[in-house]
DNA sequence: GTCTATATGAAGATAGAC
DNA sequence: GTCTATCTTCATATAGAC
């Protein structure tokens, strides 16, 4: 093989992945718009300026590539630092861990992966699972470790600390998350986040922080 | 008109809105275990022992049909009784209110009506609201009436009483309920529901009873 | 009002040239 | 590997007899 034939083999390997690429971002941008069934496979092409025939070239049908791309977005959305600071002061570490999860909770992917995976729940059971030990579950494990073992150090109020953690969530998260899920608002505000910051971290430690000291730890944390 | 040819145009009104509450019916199944794009107006057809082409005469499209079937749904999910009794003790009526609440919420048709209509959001934006109003609303408006008129004969903890209201049915429904919606769990057990009712009392009154107390409480409601 | 039979169109998937 | 052009399936919606 010629040096000239090599780099024409590799130049192609790199247009190759590249499309790839460029379809799975087409194909993410139409299924988080209109769903596995709203979305078709001329508009993913059309979205990636590629020839429907190269997509399916690259995946085997339309399911192949949902899974592909839920299962991508599934994995980014949680980052790496969802580890709460042990050096920390407990409330601090709280809030700061609250914040990270709340915004990645509001997230408008995260909000509309949600929807999605519940939509196709009965056509694409394991994307359910997949969502769930991805995103929620870490969070929850986290916060679980954590306060088994600050359990002596501070009076906590919980018996369960599994279930203590999974509350801290639920409070966290707030009824908002019902109403941006149904499309009645928008990702609500820095303030509202405050107030259910507070309103989590209050009700793990049974405390009375306002919203203001929990604005104050997120400038810290940030 | 004879009575005869009377008699005879009210028996075929009668057949036609019985055929009608088919038609809904069928639809119903079908919207439910399969999505609106799962759904074909055939298989409703046929779940409802109708021709095709009588579907299309009592509605005008599958759209209408969907609309239909859904905000049916909603009107009647939410039943009537979601008072909170004010002759009981405030920790009664609560926990009475709890129980209802809840076994509506976690009821697998509740369950999977939340996943259409969040699933559906984009193409029924209305779907989304009527939705919220006609189900989380009532009962969060209830609450918070209740809170608000029992504001001065009790110690609550509380300060805005629609945020109370909204966190006691968020701890209620608790992160149970993500992993029923995301498949990975049946409807939660009795006792599950009965720790989850004790949840939700003893936060707005910060307390500690437990889910026996709940459960005994449960029994006494119902 | 209800049925059988059919038109229309959209979308998933493929054949074959380059 | 990528493209244009095409096939096939299936679901919505309608026409016309009874």
């Amino acid at each position: 093989m010629t040096a000239r034939t090599a780099s024409l083999v590799k130049w192609r390997a790199n247009r190759s992945t590249h499309k790839r690429k460029s379809i799975v971002d087409g194909a993410r941008r139409e299924f988080l718009k209109n769903g596995f069934g709203g979305a078709s496979v001329d508009a993913v092409a059309e979205a990636a300026s590629v020839a429907k025939m190269t997509v399916y070239r690259h995946f085997k049908n339309k399911q192949a590539l949902f899974e592909g791309v839920i299962g991508e977005l599934c994995e980014r959305i949680v980052g790496t630092d969802v580890t709460l600071d042990p050096n920390l002061p407990v409330r601090e570490a709280l809030a700061k861990f609250a914040w990270v999860t709340i915004e990645t909770v509001y997230n408008p992917d995260t909000v509309e992966l949600q929807r999605i995976v519940v939509a196709e729940i009965k056509r694409f059971p394991e994307l359910g699972r997949l969502f769930y030990k991805t995103g929620p579950e870490v969070c929850v494990k986290a916060l679980e470790r954590y306060l088994i073992a600050n359990r002596g150090n501070l009076k906590l109020h919980f018996t369960n600390a599994r279930f203590a953690a999974e509350e801290f969530i639920e409070l966290l998260r707030g009824y908002t998350h019902l109403r941006v899920l149904l499309g009645m608002e928008k990702t609500p505000s820095r303030s509202v986040m405050a107030r259910r910051v507070a309103a989590a971290v209050n009700h793990v430690l049974r405390s009375n922080v306002g919203a203001g000291a929990a604005e104050k730890l997120y400038k810290r944390a940030s």
